[in-house]
RNA sequence: GGUGACAUAGCCAAGUUGGUAAGGCGAAGGUCUGCAAAACCUUUAUUCCCCGGUUCAAAUCCGGGUGUCACCUCCA
């Protein structure tokens, strides 16, 4: 009864607007999760999201459920605008960088895995990439024309928006005002605005680098059907959750659940999340923008992809993050700190004296399970950290389980031994040593200067001396 | 033009079935120290954009206003 009562975890659903307790249809959670477009470096704004999801993952597999994650790849090209019409973002790329358009897209592809893995995400179980699922997305096309959901037009295979009654209720859209503000031209043909592209055709004029056959003639898939196919394909019909960015909402997601529960007649996905946007200086951080933020701008300046992820965990995923270099340096020095508590209290895992934990278990799990709320969970962290009822080894242990969710790594800190310390640091120590106990304070303080050149730092305590290298 | 968010200390932020403001960073003071650093302790929002209203009680609810952002156009 308790035991059950503490594992109820509480999630957001966009379907719903509200926090509902979550429930997954069998032993194995299915998550779906929208991944990254391959042209470009995923930037920091994206890796938020992804990072949500991450945690997300991690609170379910820490509330002892099993999850099976897909996450797409999108290496096939989208049309620049939503308005079907413009020059594709692989293409683009391609031309940009005098490569082909498989060259764009394996290349990004393993510098955005490469960023995952030093985000610490548990990787996906499956990553599918687009150009790997075209017959599938075909037969789903197939499927949605059978039941009278598409029709042909020069530019390609349309979704019906007007047969699928329940279009606007996932958004919240008011079609007809949407229809008096659009300022996109309308591809000719189109039966509403909203309609959009199953399958496009390849233009009569020129050779695109990717296209395929299809029944319906030479050319690509459209740009929302790949979700639909993919996480059908994986997860089944109805998955447990399905995941992306805000920006969703309106259009991608909108567009997935149309096509999808067209076909099966099903819902697709029971709970719907989104993530945020990071904001930066007011503006949101555009893909497509020039002013983007990558992971390696930020190792360029210092600033280590854990520490981006302990910046990640301050706020709350459903609310904006306001990026800037004080708030990130913010999060530099706490992670520090932390590091250090965590190696000190690995050197004295003996000091203080053993209490019960478990209030603090039931803490942090609360915490988790009500809508991923990390800067609560981070502040149960201080909190066992500081306090003064807890043994240091029980500290550590705590600290390692919340990890578990965090994935700050903190399990690898290590504490500092005299051994990892270079005989000659050892040697200028000691000779410091010498000097205070002469009271030379001089030369004292010149060694100190000597040994902080050569990357340690020289703490004082109540036992005697130590070094700590500077990271 | 439409739609949706948001506005909490120097900075990043949590907090809305109303009950009297988490946490981190920074800063100030202290303990320790030859000094410094580290560590530890203490302090740091009479108040939550503004103006009204409801209430015994509002950051939390309602009305109005201001500002910022996003989406409607590729975008996490």
């Amino acid at each position: 009864m308790i035991e059950t009562e503490k594992k109820r975890i509480f999630l957001y659903n966009t379907r719903t607007r509200s926090k509902e307790p979550f429930v997954s249809q069998g032993d194995c959670v299915s998550l779906y999760t929208c991944g990254p477009t391959v042209y470009n470096f995923a930037h920091i704004g994206n890796l938020r999201t992804f990072l949500f999801e991450d945690i997300l993952k991690r609170t379910l597999l820490f509330n002892g459920l099993k999850v099976k994650h897909v996450m797409n790849i999108t290496d096939v090209g989208h049309l620049v605008s939503d308005a079907d019409t413009g020059d594709d973002k692989m293409e683009t790329g391609a031309v940009r960088e005098g490569k082909t358009v498989w060259d764009i897209a394996a290349f990004y592809t393993q510098a955005v895995m490469a960023d995952f893995k030093k985000l610490n995400f548990i990787p996906a179980d499956i990553y599918c990439k687009a150009t790997d699922h075209i017959a599938e997305q075909i037969n789903l096309i197939k499927t949605l024309e059978d039941k009278g959901y598409a029709y042909i037009i020069d530019d390609g295979v349309y979704f019906d928006t007007s047969k699928f009654s329940r279009y606007a209720d996932f958004a919240r859209l008011r079609i007809d005002e949407l229809e008096a503000g659009a300022r996109v031209e309308m591809v000719k043909g189109k039966r509403q605005v909203t309609d959009f592209a199953l399958w496009k055709f390849s233009p009569k004029d020129k050779q695109r680098q990717m296209e395929w056959e299809s029944p319906w003639g030479k050319g690509f898939p459209g740009w929302h059907i790949e979700c639909s196919a993919m996480a059908m394909k994986h997860l089944g019909e109805t998955p447990d959750i399905h995941c992306g960015g805000i920006d969703h909402i309106p259009v991608h997601h909108t567009n997935e659940i149309a096509q999808s529960e067209a076909a099966t007649g099903k819902p697709f996905a029971n709970f719907w999340l989104h993530g945020e946007f990071l904001v930066l200086e007011k503006e949101k951080m555009a893909k497509s923008g020039g002013n983007f933020i990558i992971l390696k701008t930020l190792e360029e300046r210092g600033i280590g992809p854990f520490v981006y992820r302990f910046f990640c965990l301050s706020a709350h995923y459903r609310a904006p993050l306001a990026f800037s270099w004080e708030a990130i340096q913010n999060a530099q020095q706490g992670y520090n700190s932390l590091v250090s508590k965590i190696s000190e209290l690995r050197n004295n895992p003996g000091l203080g004296f053993p209490t019960d934990v478990q209030p603090y278990e039931v803490e942090f799990q609360r915490e988790i399970n009500d809508d991923l709320n990390m800067p609560r969970a981070i502040a149960v962290l201080w909190k066992v950290l500081r306090s003064d009822a807890l043994q240091n080894s029980q500290k550590l242990a705590l600290a390692e389980s919340f990890d578990r969710v965090f994935g700050l790594g903190l399990g690898q800190v290590s504490g500092t031994f005299v051994s990892d310390i270079p005989a000659e640091l050892l040697q200028l120590l000691n000779e410091r040593n010498q000097a205070r106990k002469a009271k030379d304070w001089p030369l004292s303080d010149c060694l100190r200067d000597t040994i902080l050149e050569k990357g340690y730092k020289i703490i004082d305590t109540a036992t005697g001396a130590k070094l700590e290298k500077i990271t």
